[in-house]
DNA sequence: TTTAAAAAGAGGGAAAACACCCTTTTTTTA
DNA sequence: TAAAAAAAGGGTGTTTTCCCTCTTTTTAAA
């Protein structure tokens, strides 16, 4: 039987460790060494004997982060398959990760016999995905084939119709005549939804709009 | 144990026959009937005692195919789970019928012991995705992995390069930096396209592009 | 029922960005 | 080597964006 060499790369010391003492206890896995960041993990990786067959990766690390290190990773060691192993079960932590490439994405409560068919499974197939994760490529990919589930962010009726008028090629004095309101109070929509969506111009707005299904193309 | 009614949706009628009593050997789940196509399905649902607990779906059927009758379900009977059950096992259809909403997606050739455990988990739980159905999902997520296929639409590469880089945020400015271009060249690739595609101003652009699939979202 | 606060509408002014002219230089290529 | 294409520049008016302040209307509380 080969044994598989895996690393570790998180900043809580008692986590590291007491995975580190899990994986151990299996005779086809063993820690090759845990890292507190992706620095670390990087200065490692100079030395070819240092390179595991999987990465465990959390994503809360100083100095550099989860994503940053999974990016360094896809793109300087593809072959090395990589599982995120974090706390952070939200959406776009998920989605990001798998965009980095991640094979597998763990919420750190799962047991340990969970964990450990996840790295068998990444291993002999290559990925592992569990119904959160596939969930959420499921809902990524209805993202725009549901336009009417916005009911997060209630849009009130005028900013939705300015938000429609926005993805047109309408200047903003022309949509203020649409809409009987004054080019100011346009204005004031328009400033309000760049803070509310956190983008920097009408672009943003347009693509923001898209993206969520706001506007019908 | 209460037992749980299946209606087969499929034109072949050996494949319909055999399914159906392989279902109905089982203690849990009996077939309520079977019907050739969506067209026959949507009179037989007319009656709510025809309505069953969850659809096997075939696609290639005449009259109404599968993707017609998916979409008829998922509009008229969200709460009926449904299952793709087909020889094709393209991306395209996967993509397709799971848009459409259906809870899972299994190619002909699988054996009846996964067929049960697939209809055993979407009544459960609500869905059953296989390996294949999720490595689709995260495929089509990844955005320079689908290529639109748009090249032969004469875009030259410094145009395309300039057409996504306009989807965004940045400035003319920025977008001439990231491409190491003099701005005024960008200014005139603005201009040109403004005229090759007929459109007023840069929101007319990203309203184009995203229509015309040129920008992956 | 009055009153205070919040929300909507409107405005002034100014810098930055966009859009549209037209001309010149450099590079490609036929 | 001449023509075409790509890159770059000059100048200018318009639009966008981002500060403010102010009035009117709605809403909620006293």
């Amino acid at each position: 039987m080969t044994q598989h060499s895996i690393v570790i790369v998180d900043d809580h010391q008692i986590v590291s460790e007491a995975i580190s003492g899990l994986i151990n206890a299996m005779p086809n896995f063993k820690i090759l060494y845990e890292v507190r960041n992706g620095r670390e993990l990087i200065n490692k990786f100079q030395h070819k004997k240092n390179v595991p067959d999987l990465v465990l990766l959390d994503i809360n690390m100083p100095i550099m982060n989860g994503f940053e290190t999974a990016a360094w990773l896809h793109e300087n060691f593809p072959e090395v398959p990589f599982i995120a192993l974090t706390m952070n079960d939200d959406d776009e932590s998920i989605i990001k990760m798998l965009r980095l490439g991640a094979k597998g994405y763990l919420i750190k409560d799962i047991d340990s016999d969970e964990l450990l068919v996840a790295l068998d499974e990444v291993i002999k197939k290559g990925f592992y995905y569990t119904d959160l994760v596939t969930s959420k490529l499921l809902y990524n990919l209805s993202a725009d084939a549901k336009p009417n589930d916005n009911t997060n962010l209630s849009y009130k009726e005028k900013e939705m119709e300015f938000i429609r008028l926005a993805c047109t090629e309408m200047t903003y004095r022309e949509i203020a005549e649409e809409m009987c309101l004054s080019p100011k109070t346009i204005d004031g929509y328009r400033e309000d939804l760049f803070q509310k969506l956190n983008v920097k111009n009408r672009i943003g707005l347009v693509m923001y709009a898209i993206k969520n299904g706001l506007v019908q193309l």
